[in-house]
DNA sequence: CGCTTCTTTGACCGGCGTCAACATTCGTGG
DNA sequence: CCACGAATGTTGACGCCGGTCAAAGAAGCG
C-alpha cells in the first residue's frame, strides 16, 4: 500500500498477509507470478464485495479489514456463516455461484483472483493447490464447530463460545487479560449464532454483572480470564 | 464384489463408486495405482470407523452402506454433522486427528487409503488433489445450509428440509412420488438437525397426517410430490 | 416368545423469541 | 460546536415453540 522501500513492481513483498492465506505456500518467485494475476481492491463499510448467487468469477484475500459472510432465506431470515479477517480466504467454491454474500464491517481491502487465473497458476504450482485444499479443510472443520454450536448448545454458551473465538483471532494480548474490538453488531453476532439480537444483549449483560467481561463501550470486550469463559462454553 | 468377468489384480474396474469419490478424477491406469494402496474394509452395523481424536492415518471411499458422523459434547450432548452413503469421501481434514466419528448405520464397505499413500499419489497426480479439493468445496457448502437449517429454520422446516435431502441422495423413484428407506434412527435425524427424538416423530407424524408423507413402518417413507415438502422447508 | 430398542403420543414447563420502551452512540448538517 | 435523527444496544413483560418427563405401543432380535 504504502511502503518506502518496496519495490513497486512487486508489492506482496510488504504484504501484511504474506505468511498467511495461499501466499504461505509460495517462494517469492512463485509470488511474484501469483501477483501478477492479482489486483487490489477496496471496499468500504457497509459495502459488499459479492452477493449470494453471483457468478463466483473471483477469489480473494483478505488484507486488512472485517467482512461478514451472510445466506438469506426468501422471507429474509439471516444466516451468518462466517466473519473474515486478515489472511483468510474468500470464495472457496467450486460452484458456479457464491452460496453466501460477503460484506464489509469495516473499511477491507482484498487480494483478487481471477478464477481462471488461479486454476491456471495452480496447474503451475500444485503446491497452491496443496495449500487451498488445507485451508478448506480448516473451514470443513470450523463450519462442524459452528455446527455444534447452533444444535447443540444453550444460548450462554453459544456466546460464551464466540466470544472466545474472537478473542483468539482478533483479540490483543494487554496486562490483565486479552481486549477485543467488535467490528459487528449484536444482530450480527445473533445471527451467527443462531439467537436475537436482544438474547446476544442479555446474556453479555450477564456476563458483565458476573464479571467474566468487561466492556467500555459495546464495541470494546475486556476479557480478564479466559478460563472462566471457557468454563461456560460447554466445551469444558 | 462378485463380478464374473472382473480382473482380480484390478477390483475398481467393477466397483459401484468408480465413478464418483475420487476415482472419477482418474483414468484406468491411474485407478490401478490408486488401487496399489487401497485396503477393501469392512464394518458392521452398530461398529465405529474410527473415533472423534483418533490420528487421522486413513481416508476412506465408502462403497456400500451407510455412515454417520457425530461430535460430543463432553457432558453426552451429540451432535450428528453429516450422513455418507456410496460415492461419498471421509476424512477429509487435514488435521492431525479426526474432527468427528464416524459410526456405521448399517453393514458398510470402505475403500481405505494411508494418508501418506494418498498424499504421495496425490503428487504424482495433481488432479486427485484438484478433485479432493472440488469434494472438500461441496462438503463445504453443505455444511453452510446445515447452518442455516440449525440456525434460523423451524423444527418442521428441518425435518422438512432433511427428509428431502434424503430423498434427493438415497430415494427411489417410483410410479407416484419417491421412496425413501431411512437406514437411521429419529434420534439420528434429531441430533443431525438440533431437535429432540420426541420433536423428530411428532412432525413426522404432523406430516403423515397432513398427507405430505405416507409411512408403511417408521423407516420407509412415500413422498407423493416432493413439491409440498419443499413449500414446508422455508427454502420456497 | 420375551427383552431391548425404537417410535409415538400426551402433559407440562422453561428458555428464548417477540414486542415494546428507553438509553446510548454516532454521523450529519446547520 | 451543538442539535438532531438514525442506528444500535439494553432492559422488561409476556407468550410460544420445542424440550423434558412419562408411559404406552411397535418392531427387531436372540
Amino acid at each position: 500500500m504504502s511502503g518506502t522501500a518496496a519495490s513497486p513492481s512487486f508489492p506482496c513483498e510488504t504484504c501484511e498477509v504474506r505468511d498467511k492465506a495461499i501466499c504461505a505456500a509460495l517462494n517469492d518467485d512463485e509470488l511474484r507470478q501469483l501477483n501478477a494475476i492479482a489486483t487490489a481492491v477496496k471496499v468500504r463499510a457497509g459495502g459488499t464485495v459479492f452477493y449470494e448467487g453471483d457468478d463466483s468469477t473471483y477469489l480473494f484475500n483478505v488484507v486488512t479489514g472485517a467482512l461478514r459472510l451472510t445466506k438469506l432465506l426468501p422471507d429474509g431470515r439471516r444466516q451468518v456463516t462466517g466473519f473474515l479477517f486478515p489472511g483468510d480466504f474468500l470464495g472457496l467454491a467450486v460452484t458456479e455461484v457464491y452460496a453466501y454474500s460477503a460484506e464489509a464491517l469495516t473499511d477491507v481491502s482484498l487480494c483478487r483472483f481471477a478464477r481462471t487465473s488461479l486454476t491456471a497458476i495452480m496447474e503451475r504450482f500444485p503446491k497452491l493447490e496443496h495449500r487451498l485444499l488445507g485451508l478448506a479443510s480448516n473451514e470443513l472443520a470450523q463450519a462442524q464447530e459452528q455446527l455444534m454450536i447452533l444444535g447443540r448448545k444453550t444460548a450462554a454458551e453459544r456466546v460464551a463460545t464466540v466470544l472466545l473465538s474472537l478473542a483468539k483471532r482478533i483479540g490483543r494480548q494487554v496486562t490483565g487479560g486479552r481486549v477485543l474490538d467488535l467490528p459487528m453488531t449484536r444482530q450480527d453476532i445473533g445471527d451467527y449464532s443462531g439467537l436475537s439480537t436482544e438474547t446476544v444483549s442479555r446474556i453479555i449483560s450477564r456476563l458483565r454483572q458476573d464479571g467474566v467481561i468487561q466492556t467500555l463501550n459495546p464495541t470494546t470486550i475486556h476479557i480478564p480470564e479466559t478460563e472462566a469463559l471457557v468454563d461456560l462454553s460447554g466445551d469444558v
